[in-house]
DNA sequence: CTTCTTGCAAAATATTTGCAACGAG
DNA sequence: CTCGTTGCAAATATTTTGCAAGAAG
């Protein structure tokens, strides 16, 4: 299956990435790269280090925080912002975007929108040297517009545009 | 000023969208717009409790973060997602986008792309009604590539800050 | 009155740091 | 031995919640 291909592909890179940086390949971080490229829910170190300490029982959250930010660089990972007040994390490092369900906070690959290169060539902008870039769009999934309650948002997604009853 | 120009006009703004949601005007509320309306830098909820309290001596933490809530909601504010584990916001609400500092976390306003409509008219993906977007670009400043030996910067590392003191 | 906001205290959540022990070169 | 990694405990940082007092209509 596609998993277990991109699984398999992710520890060779990490154990690429290791090398060229002049780190180790512990468990921990191969446990936890693992438990990240077998989900594409893109959760927070928390929620990986739910599911991490199933495998490795000893694993303490501190390790948990400490590989991903390490993962993140050395190239392995991705760092995902979100208006949520906590980081989330992706395996696939290849540019694409994201929805947020401002209903439930629900992280999806979006896909089916081709949105092109928005890179601009110059890289240079406003005095800042761009590296990189990444589109987040949010709106409701589907059991969130199904329930919509939407006065009721929880407080923690946030409520970006929906009444937007400007002018 | 444009400064000036633009805090009344958000004043205005606020008065307008308390009065179609039922809500009072309060000195709290007025405070906290007028930080934020006053400052480019897109600070977070603590930066601005910070400076709203010179201001409003008794106000609480507690209560810049209801209010800010409470703005956003109505429209009158944007929350802004960076990889960053905490929020921030802009008094700005027109669709614009930011770039990020990975050195030192300064945002900025993102002028002189012109990024064209990303919008989809239909809107609805992978059973996502989406509403809104936005672009977030990730770079150095000039001041942190000034101070940089990040020639060794992995393409797509998106660290939130570089490890400067790893040397 | 009724409704909403505020401040305070505390809780909940998210992340980082100091330090000693461990483990692979 | 030397270096980086890990786990544990504690410290920070960020955000939310319960509750009573107060202000506005």
């Amino acid at each position: 299956m596609k998993s277990d291909h991109f699984g398999y592909h992710k520890m060779q890179e990490l154990t690429k990435a290791c090398r060229i940086n002049g780190l180790p390949v512990t468990p921990q971080r191969q446990a936890i790269l693992e438990a990240l490229a077998g989900r594409s829910d893109h959760p927070s170190a928390d929620e990986l280090f739910d599911e991490v300490r199933k495998q490795l029982k000893g694993i303490s959250r501190t390790t948990v925080y400490r590989v991903l930010e390490t993962l993140v660089r050395i190239g392995v990972v991705q760092r995902i912002g979100t208006e949520e007040a906590r980081a989330r994390f992706d395996a696939d490092t290849r540019r694409h975007h994201h929805i947020l369900c401002m209903g439930c906070g629900k992280l999806s690959d979006l896909k089916g929108i081709d949105i092109g290169e928005l890179m601009p060539d110059s890289a240079e902008v406003a005095g800042f040297r761009i590296f990189n870039y990444s589109v987040q769009f949010t709106g409701l999934c589907a059991e969130c517009l199904a329930s919509a309650e939407v006065s009721s948002l929880p407080a923690r997604a946030t409520t970006t545009l929906i009444d937007k009853e400007k002018e």
